[in-house]
DNA sequence: AGCCGTACGTGAACCGGTAAAGTGCCGATT
DNA sequence: AATCGGCACTTTACCGGTTCACGTACGGCT
């Protein structure tokens, strides 16, 4: 890509200003060794120049880049992204802006492409950091990255995350509280419709289902595994409620299949709540929109971006703890959740 | 952000390859001025040693950007995006992927906001060029940008973009396309919801929807404007059809307010499509998991995202020939069209 | 007066590439 | 035999900043 523009560089700044180009640098890195009145009138000349230092010049020696990688995998090419990740970014965004740092993004079809897509972002150093999502159990990526040095944030829980500095969210406990929740309404047969199963943070609301419904004394094992697209939850949700002894209460993976759950209730004729109750994951304008409105496990997904990012500054400042444990996940009631009809 | 590991530069692989780092440079830009055996031998060496162009001296020295811009405004922040703009995002990624280009993304809040962050990333040069979306009436981004001679592309009619080099579809013939087809169905009192009144497609939309209807010696002014977030499809759904004269077909701007207002007809009782007819647009996968499936105005969003991120290399290229149309959005039937009940 | 410390700046050496001009060699042309 | 064009590199000058060793002037202290 060409530059047609003639620019303006910091020598024209610095020459207008009667100052050598390092004093303009100190100036425009607020840091020690020029006078507040000549600091000063270099931010006038710069502001009358239009100069803004160039972003390029300013990684190449300063050895910094401003740029952090985002690579999200998506099996397939027209499948569109589930509404949490846009509120994630529009988090992680909110923090990059303020530190003038951009967020690269990249829709890849599979883990090893998503690899060498770091690989070669940190190789050519076109990103300074990243952010590392859906984890799966023995994750294929931590290996090769680590090995990279790529400082990186995972977003996982940390035995998932194969030593990667995380933000997680307590999807356990979070499961179990739905299970509880529904128990708790009435409802003796509950059945979860779940992402794939080797993915993580599925796994680990899977057992935690099972688990809990156990100790309640209830069958857990009334759960599907799917791919987390709508179609594929409404495929499990027609399974689930045309199989032997039909649940009562459904807990989803995330909103999409949720929205996919309730068309099937109402095609097969079922009311919702009464006839079946209908429990969402990551809660966003999808689930205020439906009929009746989904009850969600909502958590603040925008904040959650807020903390990812600033984890990564911190793993990049060589500063970052370990792990970060972000708020449980809360059930917001609506009118998707109730008691079962003759409880 | 710094730098942890030792690098290896074209310095190493040079020294290496035992010739100049100006040969090495010459071999990775496959430009004449090395034989084929030394070009091998200089990769052979590039790839032992892990060796990767660093992208941002490439930049400074080649004076050309592998990065496009994109803003997109969002009034509130935690609206998440339209399922459009993930896959129209899919879409370029495709195509600048393939000239190892990047896509840098950022959500604002306002027009100002945008035109501030464009002029930041244009000089700062951080971006080679960018795609411009959601053009109103009048843009206020038009001018400034123009000043700044950022090479962008501009998604939308040619008549809004103010001279800037435009992809484009034609929502004139596709809204009239819609009002006809529902009218063959027998529908008269056909209402639209559309995005906001100053939205430049939105205002093509709606005067076609209005012309067409006159065309056909029906009652156009049936037009809510709204701001694309669901919610607020439900509410003027909810207003359409507990008004005097309730509509029988429905058009939407765009899926999320489809889904919202089959809730609503939902929640009121009615029949989707006996008592009223739905229609939405841009077709993604929530027009198929609702009950009954939503029939849409569907284009492909994917090739959408392509063509612009083609035509922003060329417009940086100097190729570029001012507009090109892409396929009009086609209604695809499901089940949320059909007659009126008693038509 | 002599010495020192500090605040303010300067100048040059990078950062890791690209690009254009320069060099040496070789076969072909005149 | 001298000239020339072309190939295959090498050299050198940037690109636009950052960084740091090194002045320089000034005020305070002894």
């Amino acid at each position: 890509m060409n530059v047609p523009a003639p620019r303006v560089t910091i020598n024209d700044v610095a020459a207008r200003a009667g100052v050598s180009k390092g004093a303009v640098s100190m100036a425009f890195n607020n840091r020690p060794g020029v006078s507040a009145a000549t600091r000063e009138r270099i931010f006038e000349v710069a502001r009358q120049l239009g100069w803004t230092p160039h972003q390029t010049a300013r990684s190449l020696a300063g050895r910094r880049v401003g740029i952090v990688g985002l690579a999200i995998c998506r099996p397939a090419r027209l499948l569109g992204l589930e509404p949490f990740y846009m509120e994630f970014i529009s988090g992680i965004e909110d923090v990059l802006a303020g530190r003038s740092c951009s967020l690269l993004l990249r829709l890849v079809r599979d883990l090893d492409e998503e690899i060498a897509l770091y690989e070669e972002w940190w190789r050519s150093r076109t990103i300074g950091g990243a952010i590392l999502v859906d984890f799966h159990r023995e994750d294929p990526r931590i290996a090769p990255l680590r090995a990279l040095g790529l400082p990186a944030v995972a977003v996982g829980h940390p035995s998932l995350t194969g030593g990667f500095p995380s933000v997680w969210t307590d999807d356990a406990t979070a499961a179990s509280d739905a299970v509880r929740y529904l128990a708790a309404l009435g409802h003796r047969r509950i059945a979860r419709v779940g992402g794939p199963a080797g993915l993580g943070h599925s796994g680990i609301r899977a057992a935690a289902f099972e688990a809990t419904m156990a100790e309640l004394g209830l069958d857990g094992r009334r759960q599907v595994s799917t791919g987390f697209v709508g179609e594929e939850g409404a495929r499990a949700t027609r399974s689930l409620l045309l199989g032997p002894e039909r649940p009562t209460a459904i807990v989803y993976d995330n909103d999409i299949m949720a929205v996919a759950g309730a068309a099937v209730a109402a095609e097969m004729g079922l009311a919702v709540p009464d006839d079946v109750s209908l429990l969402a994951w990551d809660d966003s304008q999808l689930c205020r929109i439906t009929h009746p409105p989904l009850s969600a496990m909502s958590h603040d997904v925008h904040h959650f971006g807020e903390e990812v990012a600033r984890a990564l500054f911190e793993v990049i400042a060589g500063t970052h703890k370990g792990a970060l444990q972000v708020p449980t996940p809360a059930l917001t009631p609506r009118g998707s959740t109730g008691p079962p009809r003759r409880a």
